[in-house]
DNA sequence: CTGAAAGCGCTTACAG
DNA sequence: CTGAAAGCGCTTACAG
């Protein structure tokens, strides 16, 4: 029902319609710099578009115009033209507050100076309308572009429905699920072998794992380069001591309570993400162990909770913003920006005080 | 620099143009609907703008096309026509991810079925070209409306140059800053003597107060609150046990750590927000202090860091999403909905393990 | 109560 | 290399 609706009334109760003129002169529209160029309109707009159809001469005289004037093209009106708009949406349904607003964040720094807008749009997955209403969306607003973090990013429906309708979409995911152009990958596997090798290196060899829901790919990702590591070493992941989690506090608390009711229990734990291994640390405290002397704990994203708790979490940092901008130069084609910082994605652990060496037990 | 730029080129390396009708039919147009219903389109203008001056017969007939085709009217159009865009900006620095995502998800609740959408703008105040900024941002998006969560609220500038370029503006703040239309006023004080309240009935007489930053009005408001508390019970708040804070977890420890050191220490302490409130527990942990047996600590917002602490925090819980929400439904006017939870914006005690009652040493 | 004309500020064909 | 005409999908005067 909300689809259908449209602003009414909105300017019916007018405030006083001073508001174009007010604070000094109106704005400069293509029209004034043509005249004052010496061009027809035409001529401005090859300007604007950087067209390669314009004497130098001409181009000079008008670039200085619209410096003069401080003029920039309204960008209602050449969407209207262009039948599309200068907006970038977010669709997203991640809870974690930390890695939506990193992820904005990214998103406007990829942005910044190129005259496009980010419009946000939770969702979620499971609403019966979810499709309709990504579609309403996208197409109402004649979206430029929309941005897809996961676990929308790995719904084949939406990406389908993209195509469909002609949007352009970037998909930020642990693996490649779609054309390159259509990818930015994350090193979820890589992160982590990494907090698998610092486990390793401590001494560990009865280690956990709890996961994150099947749902996320980074889940998978995560496990796999965690056993990767362990593999190296001739080491594989004892099934007993993997579990499932859903990346809340909660669920990390639950498993935290499973693993650390088994005998012999394990002396490390590797949790999905920061939130899982909070929770376990709170399992740790109700049965009475020290961290890190009796059990190691890692984690996964270096989101804040990780400094929060105590011991501070060891974990693995993972570039959520850098991973934004990067989505948003990918979309809107900054080929200049794209170049720089081609490795600034690579996860890095970072120690802290919730790992140790095997207790010598 | 960067306010200048525009999207150039954007359109040049065209993809496979298919995207206006792949997909099905084209969208309907406001000439469609004109054709379809036998009416001018100056006719089915009125009834998109619930004009009164419409025969209820053609206004039925035209509905009932609209409803047939599915018809929206094309925001970017409608906007260029109406020299103003169907987006609100929210324009904030508020550094915490959970407030900025709770008020966004706030405003999104209250412009949803509206019509109009979020285009979200982070902000620093202290760059010199913080007022260009928005200048730029409202004018070149012809921004319907756009509000500002403290501290952004409470800069006097900002409101200023709204005014005179003539953009709606809502002013979330804990005191009324601003003409009614302009304001949300949440309830910082009423919450700061919650807390001061739980404390006093625990019997706590030596009491501590971590301020958040003075150029944040909620800092004062919360600490007022927590003045009038003890005032009632005939109290005064002792000075040497007023310390300020920067609403930051290592402002919070650093806080604590004076606090704690000094003879006669406090018995509880009150920290104007949550993160304050965890950095103390960490101080309390290096003091050797156990929570609560030696040291009540209260904090505010109850945001997730409240419960991933050990002991979960006693709180005092501010709802920003309903705030948000309101500040949408005021902003579009909305009059039919701002009747509703007239009293949704008071905060809330939550009491949890991190308070007891006055050591009895 | 209803409509024909002009316009919002741009761009797309189409000519030259 | 440049421009006059028409159009994007709406609304605002202005008539009737």
């Amino acid at each position: 029902m909300n689809s259908s609706k449209t602003p009414a009334n909105a300017f019916e109760d007018g405030e006083p319609e001073a508001a174009a003129t007010e604070g000094g002169r109106r704005r400069a529209t293509i029209n004034d710099i043509a005249r004052l160029a010496g061009v027809s309109k035409k001529t401005v707009s090859r300007v604007i578009n950087q067209s390669p159809f314009v004497r130098d001469e001409t181009r000079e005289r008008i670039e200085a115009v619209i410096a003069e004037w401080g003029y920039a093209p309204d960008p209602q009106a050449r969407g209207l033209a262009f039948r599309r708009s200068f907006l970038i949406g977010m669709i997203y349904d991640n809870p974690n507050p930390q890695y939506v607003v990193n992820m904005q964040l990214g998103l406007l720094d990829g942005m910044r100076g190129s005259g496009f807008e980010l419009v946000v749009h939770p969702c979620d997955r499971a609403s019966p309308t979810f499709l309709a209403d990504v579609r309403t969306f996208v197409e109402r607003q004649k979206l430029y572009g929309v941005v897809l973090p996961p676990s929308v990013s790995e719904d084949e429906r939406v990406a389908k429905l993209l195509r469909e309708i002609g949007c352009n979409y970037i998909r930020i995911a642990s693996v490649e699920l779609d054309k390159p152009e259509h990818m930015i990958v994350g090193h979820d596997r890589m992160g982590g072998s990494q907090a698998a090798r610092h486990i390793l290196d401590l001494g560990h060899k009865r280690i956990a794992f709890i996961s994150g829901p099947p749902s996320f790919r980074s889940s998978h990702e995560r496990r796999g380069g965690f056993e990767d590591a362990l593999t190296e070493d001739g080491m594989t992941l004892d099934p007993r001591y993997v579990i499932q989690g859903a990346y809340t506090f909660e669920s990390g608390t639950a498993c935290g309570d499973a693993l650390l009711a088994m005998t012999p229990r394990p002396t490390a734990i590797f949790a999905g993400n920061d939130e899982m291994a909070a929770g376990v640390l709170q399992s740790a405290r109700k049965a009475g162990l020290m961290v890190p002397r009796d059990l190691t704990i890692v984690g996964f994203d270096d989101f804040q909770i990780a400094q929060a708790v105590w011991p501070p979490l060891t974990t693995v940092r993972t570039p959520t913003r850098e991973i934004g901008r990067m989505a948003a130069e990918k979309l809107i084609g900054d080929a200049r920006r794209e170049a720089r910082d081609p490795a600034g994605t690579e996860p890095v652990l970072v120690v802290r005080e919730s790992s140790g060496p095997v207790p010598t037990v």
